[in-house]
DNA sequence: GCAATTTGTGGAACCGATTTCACATATTGT
DNA sequence: ACAATATGTGAAATCGGTTCCACAAATTGC
């Protein structure tokens, strides 16, 4: 590999100057500048970046981190991520916590190390005091996760009003008792409890009082959403809709419906989150409650590379709206 | 952030022994080394990694370049090689090509300028011979892709046979009428060519031509496979059964079977390709073609890790069985 | 016409690690 | 007892860039 140096000797002027040419930086005559942009080319000379990172200290890379790459919410999240960065010129390293605090630290690390400038966290497993103290290497955003006291920039999806919203299309459609799947719900932060208020809410602005039974934590799959189907059959009092936190628990339930013969919406009105592509294939087609994620990667991007620079930024926190799509299955 | 410098200072011993505890290479008493580590741990200290790559020339970092980490079957492929390569103490830098050339190249270029060690390609875009020029730089791993005279490691499934085995279970089900639908098709290498010599292959054994009207190029959405069913329907002589490239176009073809009332499998059978959850919740469900995702991330990275310990790999080519599952909608 | 800028350039220091080399001491073989 | 080897250590060079600084030439202002 040719370095600095070699365009510098085939053009026969400093290695200084050259790099003012490649940086765009500091004066450099036209003359000059055209020959080092021969050598270059001639060389097929492309800058080391370690060389660069260790001198500059910067890395032009931002870290993602997600819970899971298979989850197609993180995957649409990242892609928007990813494009947005790259348009910047920036690189994304992408890492999956597998919901597992440790290899959370292990990648907040890499800010550490400086092999990151910047982290945007779409999920949090640890306390957040411990996430905190790297903020101090370089800037995290957070993203689709909102931690009430962390004064970090955050772009979020009001999960409280897509729940609220979702419910009360149910209650409007004369339902009253009401089931709700969710993935979280025990956590103290993050969009579990939020949504988990919306939901409330709603129950409570229509007096409905919260039947535990029908309440069902920690499901996340379509094979969870088969079994939340199979025990809601086998229920004294069956639920006559059930709201659940994502297209694929939803998607679960109506495939299983179908193999059992309960009608939807008309047995059992069902509604998903996330508006994923299975929601338009399940038949019936789904209601659910879009995200808008190529936003809110587009937005985190903006925003982390604001605090890179040192930008003031226009604002800190950001919050994105959310919209119920009313299809078959309620 | 501490260097190396400040442990030596704190610790009273020179950089070089130092560097020998951190790497646990060359001569060190074990007294000096647990004063070392005792002023590693006081100072937190972590090695700059850009530093060790500049002078090191290795980054335990692969890439790995797919062409959409949205599709399903790359998000799955993608988690099984960040899962083996974590383990192994590599990093994996994940990057989307987008089917356009010039972004792969770009990515390729991370190699010549030694940001990622080695690369894994789950789709080549470029012509061969361009990409073959970067293998001076760094080993590459083709996974999930076959090009015949590349003599590179390659992991892969037996697209052909795959095709094959699912053409032969429509035969066998009855079907003379078999339209084919199919994501490349036009291109001269990789696995659209080989999914459609299985398809050649098994009707002509069967003493069925092809009929060009039923072969659809191009198709990757759950709305191009909508799409072809319409058209399907417009047909005056209709195909009994279709073999699609994918579950996303399967299903699609499913979801707007049932709204336009057509029965399947009895109108109309319907293959996909993949295995992907979505097989299991569209209604009927899919019988579709199963790739071991697992286990082709896994042997991609041990291969990847040899050739960068320069091992003399066992195996350059590997092949991995595909597996057909029926369910109801054939 | 002379000081004050602006423009243009290169030498040398620096970023934080690893590796080479020279040298000192300890252990072994005979 | 003495050479040969094994063990232990640090100064200095190196990786490939960027940036500081000193200095020269061209422009500008008055």
């Amino acid at each position: 590999m040719p370095t600095i140096k070699d365009v510098a000797q085939l053009s026969g002027i400093s290695k200084t100057t050259v790099s003012r040419v490649i940086n765009n930086k500091g004066y450099v005559s036209e003359e000059k500048k055209a020959l080092v942009l021969k050598a270059m080319e001639e060389l097929e000379y492309h800058p080391n970046l370690s060389a660069r990172r260790l001198r500059g200290q910067l890395t032009t890379t931002i870290g993602v981190i997600v819970p899971k790459i298979t989850n197609p919410f993180f995957s649409y999240l990242v892609d928007a991520i990813e494009e947005a960065a790259y348009e910047k010129g920036y690189q994304v390293l992408i890492f999956q916590s597998n919901e597992d605090p440790k290899k959370e630290l292990a990648f907040l690390n890499l800010l550490k190390t400086k092999q990151v400038d910047g982290v945007i966290m779409t999920a949090v497993e640890n306390h957040w005091s411990k996430v905190k103290s790297f903020i101090e290497h370089g800037p995290i955003v957070l993203c689709n996760v909102y931690i009430d006291k962390s004064k970090v920039p955050t772009v979020r999806l009001n999960q409280y009003k897509g729940t609220y919203d979702g419910i009360k299309h149910l209650i409007e459609r004369g339902h009253r008792k009401i089931a709700y799947c969710t993935g979280g719900f025990f956590k103290k932060e993050g969009k579990g409890k939020e949504r988990n208020q919306g939901y409330q809410k709603a129950l409570e602005e229509a007096g409905i009082s919260i039947n535990p039974n029908w309440v069902f934590v920690n499901q996340h799959s379509i094979e969870d959403g088969q079994q939340v189907l199979r025990k809601i059959l086998e229920m004294d009092e069956r639920p006559t809709a059930v709201f659940t936190g994502s297209d694929e628990v939803a998607s679960g339930m109506i495939a299983e419906a179908n193999v059992r013969g309960i009608q939807i919406p008309d047995d059992l009105a069902i509604m998903g989150f996330d508006d994923q592509p299975i929601a338009r294939v399940v038949s019936p087609k789904l209601t659910t409650i879009k995200q808008p994620v190529d936003r809110l990667g587009e937005k985190a991007v903006e925003i982390i590379i604001e605090k890179l620079n040192n930008v003031e930024s226009s604002d800190e926190y950001c919050e994105l709206p959310i919209e119920l799509i009313i299809r078959q299955s309620t």
